[in-house]
DNA sequence: CAATAAGCGAGACGGTACGTCCCGTCTTGGG
DNA sequence: CCCAAGACGGGACGTACCGTCTCGCTTATTG
């Protein structure tokens, strides 16, 4: 096993290669993509692609992270004091991500990777989930502060209630995913969560 | 396309065909699968593989049906009129069979499959996990018939109020999957699907 | 090993069988004739092939056999005696059958498949090649007689001596084949087997 | 079509290939003769069999042809003044390669190659018969000007009239080749190419 | 400032599996 | 009992990619 040296890394050909990469998934879908279609696309050596990755999943799983390593870089939900509008607005965004051909297509081919490769499972989503689920669960922390939260709720719980849902539905097919979904689970999921009677009787969920 | 004809199919290859596909994801996963595996364990041809399937993943789902096909037969969830124990008794036996090794990584492959194919991923679920989200479902509209659930209720939301949390969690390994767990869940979706206050004060949850 | 009753045979079957296949050498080439392609042309089943021959071979060569049968039936040189036009006409005649191109494909597949297969050889040479080989053979020992052949002249040998050259050339494609070739290989072989000096002073060749 | 690079080429699989491809021949014949069977042999990939050549008769033509590069360098027939003698020598000589089991069998599978390939055709007989005829023409011309042959045989012909016969009789089987025979032919090719009355009465065959 | 060692493009290599074609045998139902 | 139809076990085909392995060719320190 020899470490090859980062410091003498070509960064024009990772770039070539993550794109290139990113590019073929979108034409031809992940199934059909190849090591050797990749380093054809990007104009590099096959070499260069097996020195710095360990798998075609692991470049693609990185070039999606990188295209979208802006985006996500400091997510944090909007905190309006409105849990109920909050809560909507992220599962909204989510079914209209999943609505999207070309992220639905690409989620599923990420979501297989990971169902194959444990690696890339905790790459994807320690680094593409986790940052969502881990602002939810923020925004759940803030509100239960707030008293809108029984105080004894396992807040990763709360999270899988609210997102365990949808991705079920999307993942499975059985229904269409609407903005009206992600409300009726938004709203079971604050009756779920809500202060039991006593607990604080001063304070309202839409408070 | 030349479609064979079925009423001359062998029913000795083809239960030959679907035990050896079944063995070999058991002895070497569903990713090392081969069909000329297949063929050569099943003392089969190639050819009589193609014949009747279009890829190796409709022969393990398949074989996976066919192997199911007596159990799933008439699923009913146990009416005790005790709602909150029935329904640790399915999430918990779900928990379970993940947490089966054999039985994990033959769902990861059934799931990856129905990822990758959308006939199949409506062959599955119409098949497989069909059955039990009915059975829920009925019994949650017994529990509403006496007024343990909100009249109003969307039960086919409230199944993945159960389903969805638990099948996020095994998906992602986010975090273990346990009984505890499960009892967790029914309890949130229990709360976030009770009958508003003044709805029936007659009948409580525990009934 | 069953020996199928003649008496059953379908004619109709065998003659579609044998078109099929010439047919189909003339369209695709010998190289490309399948058993299969001939059953599905003749609309017959492929037992009915495999019941009446033991190969593709010799089907086609039977199929040879069958639709030049006229014509071969009787075969003998025309003996105007005039030995040296009688042989020119049988050269050139070959020649000519070489010079056609379906004959000469057709020809090369016979031999190619009497390369192959000693029993076919035998048939292909006995049938074919053989009446002709002994007609020629025929006219000179009538020309032995005549004495414009030496008497101890080895007609077998003879005869190779003419159609060896041409075959040569043919097979080998040094060099081409025209009518003043054939000429040309009559000349040397009418001078070799000239009758040697005062064996018999009173008749010549041209006689 | 990509065409490899040739300086990349591996010598050591090309002669692997080759002398796989040769040995499996004369172990199990040609017609029984796979590129599977010669990949595995040589310890070689199948595709670097299809990378350099387009079927498995080109790699058995040019295993022949390598194998046999040295004897034919500069082939010459003996010239020992006496024709008769000398052409005895080439046909007896080659009578006894076509009564070679091993030799037969590989020139049968060489012809039936060139029958059905014309470009392996003028390879064959441009490299290996090509050679042979033009010393046998050589050593005629030879003779030519010894006043033995008639000064206007046309030698391309002549050198058909020893070969052909030859030829003929081995390809078709119709009679067994022996060195008697070999010698009948010689003795009637010399009477053909004979002199005329004549044209040089101070010189005699026999020299 | 050469020497030298790394990454690089290119692509040949030994392999595995693919999906197809055809072999020769076997089975079914019809005449 | 022959026939058409065609499924079957099997073997080989020619192709696509895998991951490894040289090749020369830059390029970027480092003695």
């Amino acid at each position: 096993m020899k470490t090859p040296n980062p410091t003498r890394r070509s960064e024009r050909s990772r770039q070539a290669i993550l794109s290139a990469a990113f590019d073929l998934v979108a034409e031809i879908g992940y199934a059909k993509l190849t090591v050797e279609a990749i380093a054809a696309r990007a104009g590099v050596g096959k070499q260069t692609i097996y020195r710095w990755w360990p798998s075609k999943g692991a470049v693609f799983v990185e070039a999606v992270l990188d295209l979208s390593r802006d985006e996500r870089g400091e997510l944090a939900l909007p905190d309006t004091g409105d849990l109920r509008a909050d809560l909507r607005g992220v599962l909204r965004a989510i079914v209209d991500e999943y609505n999207d051909p070309k992220l639905d297509a690409m989620s599923r081919a990420l979501s297989a990777e990971a169902l194959a490769d444990p690696a890339l499972n905790s790459e994807i989503t320690g680094r593409i989930l986790g940052p969502i689920l881990e602002a939810t669960r923020e925004r759940l922390r803030s509100a239960r502060r707030a008293g809108q939260v029984a105080a004894d709720a396992d807040l990763s719980v709360a999270v899988e209630l609210l997102f365990g849902p949808v991705y079920h539905r999307w993942m499975l097919r059985t229904n269409p995913l609407t903005h009206e979904y992600a409300d009726t689970v938004v709203e079971f999921a604050l009756r779920a969560l809500a202060p039991t009677q006593g607990e604080s009787d001063s304070v309202s969920v839409k408070g």
